[in-house]
DNA sequence: TTGTAGGCGTTATCAA
DNA sequence: TTGATAACGCCTACAA
């Protein structure tokens, strides 16, 4: 990639410190920018091989259209140079762009970012760049992102979690790219799914806690979007099973540790009796488990609580919190690799793919 | 911004729950990408209004420039047909892009991501949009990004650290775009700074311990880049403080919190008379102080514990995390402005920022 | 205040 | 297998 060897050894504390022991001065007011050289264009590379700049082209993007000899002096050349394609040219002419556009409902989630994180792996290497946006859990700002996306022109989108809204549906699919919905599993996905369904989450709950013998339960979490979908898979689960759902407690806007906490309150001031909480996400349920701790209650035995997430942090909290939940870097990996042989006009075996929902047993249930 | 007043009505509960009844049937196959219809382009908008591509151009970047009359006919048009700049048109010709690059240690970071949020909330009002990579503390990956930035053409770069290695500040320069820095406080910023010393941090980490009384103290972190400067800074001032460093285990790579508990179990069987420690960041801390908790030990009269970052867990674990910190967000807020200005070629009053460190007493210590 | 001419760097298309 | 030509959509420079 470099034009020397020149060495490239990391930096070792003593490194590190010698610079920065004079870290408390103010550095020179000058450090204006300096205008770098004008990176090379095609022409350049094409004048240096001797031949025309759509021979560099080709051997750039389809080099086995290219006769052996000049493609290697033109890839050597490129390489010295440092050549690289001008993406807004390309963009321009192609109609192609190598940005996906990856949203996240929040950034700060674990999930989300191991999802992104895992769809970047694939299409990374590809030479796809991955944008990441975040939707807050705000519909009008999905809105605003989602017409924001046609100037964007990506190649792709990405979001985890599915669209509801009719309009933003409408305007994704007008696009005319891929659309890469995550999270849920509706039954008309705008175009390709890879997902879970988070009713059978729910009722996974509802079944764990029928299972170790819980009858008076309770939900926390969200009324909207993928919380009421949890809430009503439980809600069937428990009726199935003959629990008594003893409340239903809403908690809107982003969830937070707090909110759990401030959740669990509330539930064990209305109703005292209840034996086993489901929470709709694991940020919710660490508040709750911690304030159950808090008041000196011992779980499972005066409470036990269930998760929705598998977040790291669930396993380190004593007494580790049981979680339904799926392997969110696979399914990204998974949604990188129908996004990459959808934006290469492949044709993948299926649009949908469903992911497994496991449940993680610990001793919080 | 719709040209209908539809409505928009969130989803609710019962919204949702009717669609997902029917979660689990597989959805139709057919779901093609539908060729959107090609979006306007400024000669459509033109043509509309009777003037010249120009002056649509010049309605929208330089309103002032265009009478009143044709300016709101034309911003009326675009607004009804939903026209947007192809920013690689534009990128093209202007060689100026509207992303804005961010590069963070470690996506899942609540730190990093706190930053970016900052800096996004005031980019993106102004029409930039950032994109955001991950050099996951690994000096290759870092290098490899650099490259890449030469393709993209960002019109900046923010990064939630500083650049070690000369080569790739050089590379950097030769952007000629707003390059910035955070996270420490490096005498030779590449172009611009918002940080704070980690030096201090470790120093005032030594000078809380001393404070309180402990005398037998260790560190944890690691021992490259800022990890470095933390550990430089405690040693400083423990030997100040005529404090016993007793131990300094190293952790390298990506920290979990797996790692604190390993090295605090570590620590103690090493010496087990230690009676305090600095985490340097609260990743490790958490770790360490469930550890420490799961041995039965009291904080913090058995053993006390000191993290780096203000992370929320921190509050939250009883019973709480003493931490040494900066407000991310605040950071990112300001390092956003002065990209700004930067990219609107003003001049910023100073090209360098300090944020200040505050130390957040709780109980572990 | 508005418009004309031309080019940013690349790649699609067609021709050789 | 290679090249000539033109065009992608917009904006800078200059002219009116």
């Amino acid at each position: 990639m470099t034009d020397t060897g020149a060495e490239k050894r990391p930096p070792t504390i003593d490194d590190v410190v010698r610079v920065a022991k004079a870290e408390p001065e103010l550095p020179a007011e000058d450090g204006a920018v300096r205008e770098g050289t004008a990176p090379p264009r095609i022409v350049e590379i094409a004048r240096l091989a001797g031949v025309s700049p759509i021979t560099v082209s080709r051997a750039l993007r389809q080099p086995e259209k290219v006769a052996e000899a000049k493609r290697r002096k033109i890839l050597e050349i490129v390489e010295r140079t440092g050549y690289a394609t001008n993406p807004h040219a390309r963009a321009l002419r192609s109609g192609q762009s190598n940005i996906v556009a990856a949203f996240v409902s929040n950034i700060q989630s674990q999930q989300f970012c191991l999802a992104v994180q895992g769809c970047g792996e694939v299409l990374e290497p590809q030479g796809y760049q991955l944008m990441i946006g975040q939707t807050s859990y705000s519909y009008a700002k999905e809105t605003t992102m989602i017409q924001s996306l046609r100037e964007m022109r990506p190649a792709a989108v990405m979001f985890t979690g599915v669209i509801e809204i009719e309009e933003n549906r409408r305007a994704l699919r007008a696009l005319g790219i891929p659309i890469m919905e995550t999270w849920a599993y509706p039954r008309d996905p705008i175009d390709m799914l890879v997902g879970f369904s988070n009713i059978d989450g729910g009722r996974l709950a509802a079944e764990h806690f029928a299972g170790r013998g819980y009858r008076r339960v309770a939900f926390i979490g969200r009324r909207s979007g993928r919380g009421a979908l949890r809430l009503s898979g439980f809600r069937e689960g428990a009726h199935e099973a003959g629990l008594d759902i003893v409340a239903e407690l809403s908690v809107d806007g982003v969830s937070s540790m707090v909110d759990g906490r401030r959740a669990l309150g509330d539930l064990l001031s209305r109703d005292a009796s209840v034996q086993a909480v489901f929470c709709a996400n694991d940020l919710l349920a660490t508040g709750a488990l911690l304030e159950a701790r808090r008041r000196g209650m011992r779980l499972p035995d005066d409470i036990a609580i269930l998760g929705f997430g598998h977040q790291d942090i669930a396993d380190e909290l004593p007494p580790g919190l049981t979680t339904v939940g799926i392997d969110s870097r696979d399914l990204g990996r998974r949604a990188g690799q129908l996004i990459l042989q959808r934006m290469r006009s492949e044709t993948p075996d299926s649009l949908t793919q469903v992911v497994d929902l496991t449940l993680a047993q610990r001793g919080s249930s």
